[in-house]
DNA sequence: GAACCTCGTCGAACCGGTTCGATATAGGTC
DNA sequence: GACCTATATCGAACCGGTTCGACGAGGTTC
């Protein structure tokens, strides 16, 4: 028992193809007469058109598609919230899909999605050696719309982008530490794909360099995006003897709550030996019992402004002028910091 | 500069569609010669071909679909991880998309994604009153493959279904309450569009029905499934005074996050005052400082196994049997439950 | 009543691939 | 040289919609 097609429609309602076309799409040329038997026609046959068909003849079925480095990252369903949000409430669908920090599984999924009627793409780009963005140049020589939630600095690719100030908060981050009376600091640093540790990591040496204290790359640990990365770099550190108070500085949440787990097991206490703090305030952490100062960042509001932005070129006649939003961050301190100087005074 | 098709590659090779199509689909059929040249033109036009007119011809293009009722709940990413990890291993693309808990938005998207090509879906349906699943015996009519993350029992539908004993997997968490002595007993239950919110408060019927204890409805509080609901729920509880210890079980870790946040501001310790157990085990909440038990489930698994089950019905020839598959829970104490009998001996 | 609109409908081409039966060419057999 | 087979390629139909120019019927206008 296939599917009715939209011959069978015609055929079924004594009427043509076209007509029947013209139905599905409101267009006003037909008689209320003829549009109401057509629809009971469909109706009764369980009529869904073909939107392959459609979208092969007429590009574009208003979905829209959110390449993500790591699904399991709460940060990005976050984003995805705030996008899908967005999405709806302009009548688009947002399909989101996992390139796992792949390049070329990036490069893949662009193609295919692009290809299933996708009419735009948000993307959290994989930026490492492997990735040389070429199929970015080529999107954007076809006019095919997208938005980059990372700048791709060193590329030399002028697109849209969204995303905040990762070098003033990460500043804030580490000047905040610096401000609570540590000498000792140390960043867990993010994965190579992104273009954020990079950021990051200068953010830190903006905020030495306002400082007394001297800078040395030998602070910044390479350690990844998720809590068992934080975790395992923080236990080879820890578990050798170290001076405390240290205060630490992580890629984001995940790696802090890493970190904090691995401090436990050493014996250290937070905020008492080590000074914790995060970045992208994840919602969920905010339950978490004992709370992480972290660095907080709009997450809904970049999916969102991203599917602003997106949706603004897709439905331009004329290709506008490219985007480059930058949102706010701030500073959220929770039970994860103290000062030293209370600390001694108390 | 129009992207460039299969007859644009035919007429710059000089050969047929026909041949530019199988060279496409690595048929046997093409001379190693004709290949490299054709395969060579379609590089340097840069080549991409249009699947919306492939699906339409032949259909499917290996993509499979995972509705979700909330995006931003870490269970579904780590569901969505797990059967992506399978999909890929198939060379199938897996995308996601949030119903947002909205029945009608779920019928909404299963249409959109069946007409766009994806050829199987993986679904956590939204069961409620608003919703008859019609759509679902739809698809069972059009033998079009799909596999239920929970067990719409009431809807007499007989279809492919992942997932585990929720009945089972609650009793066990409320029998090890009442196992440690607590006799004052409350479950934070979850929304109403879920199966498993029944399930569970059946499996604290039958764990109270094999204890001393006596059952009361009261004990169940309706509640939600995201943190902040299991907050509100917990600060209008226990803002008014109330007997301790007591023993509580949560829908879901989020909800129990939430419940342990509310304890702190009501001056309520916990495992002191209030023993906490959560469910699903979400792997962020691993590396929390002070450990939730829960009830582990599978969630990579999960998603794994939906997707092995959707894609063996996707590809038969004929339909195969359907599969209800149960996976396996366990119970994993840490520091968030305490025996009162050791409490009170030590 | 001829010329002219307007409205609703239709036929046919088209989108970019796939599929399959037909055909041309080369090589092997007797 | 006739016959067969295997191999490589092609032409044309097809998938299910959309689009657009054409067209017939009915109503106005002069």
């Amino acid at each position: 028992m296939r599917p009715a097609t939209i011959t069978d429609i015609a055929q079924e309602a004594g009427v043509s193809k076209a007509t029947v076309s013209a139905v599905l799409n409101h267009k006003s040329t037909v008689s209320d007469d003829t549009r109401a038997r057509v629809e009971g026609v469909m109706r009764r046959l369980n009529y869904r058109p073909h939107s392959a068909a459609r979208v092969l003849r007429s590009r574009g079925d208003r979905l829209i598609g959110l390449i993500v480095k790591e699904i399991e990252n709460p940060f990005y369903a976050e984003v995805a919230a705030g996008a899908q949000e967005a999405a709806s409430a302009q009548g688009y669908t947002l399909v989101v899909v996992n390139s796992g920090g792949e390049a070329e599984e990036e490069v893949r999924l662009c193609g295919q999605l692009q290809r299933q009627g996708v009419v735009g793409l948000i993307i959290s780009p994989v930026l490492d050696k492997r990735s040389d963005l070429g199929y970015l140049y080529e999107c954007k020589r076809n006019g095919y719309p997208f938005v980059l939630l990372e700048n791709p600095g060193g590329y030399h690719i002028k697109t849209n982008i969204v995303d905040i100030d990762n070098v003033l908060a990460a500043k804030t981050a580490v000047a905040h530490l610096i401000g609570l009376g540590y000498t000792r600091i140390l960043h867990f640093a993010g994965p190579a794909y992104s273009a954020h540790t990079q950021e990051r990591i200068e953010g830190m040496v903006r905020a030495f360099s306002e400082s007394p204290l001297a800078y040395s790359p030998q602070f910044v640990i390479p350690t990844g995006a998720r809590a068992e990365d934080g975790y395992h770099a923080a236990k080879a550190h820890f578990s050798q003897p170290v001076e405390t108070p240290v205060g630490v500085f992580c890629f984001n949440d995940l790696v802090a709550l890493g970190v904090w787990r691995a401090l436990q097991e050493c014996g250290l206490s937070v905020p008492g030996d080590v000074a914790l703090v995060g970045y992208d305030d994840l919602a969920l952490l905010t339950y978490v019992p004992f709370g992480l100062t972290t660095i907080h960042t709009p997450n809904r509001r970049i999916g969102a402004m991203a599917t602003e932005v997106l949706l603004r070129h897709v439905e331009a006649e004329t290709p506008p002028e490219l985007e480059h939003v930058t949102l706010e961050t701030r500073l959220v301190e929770r039970a994860s910091t103290r000062s030293l100087h209370v600390a001694r005074a108390g």
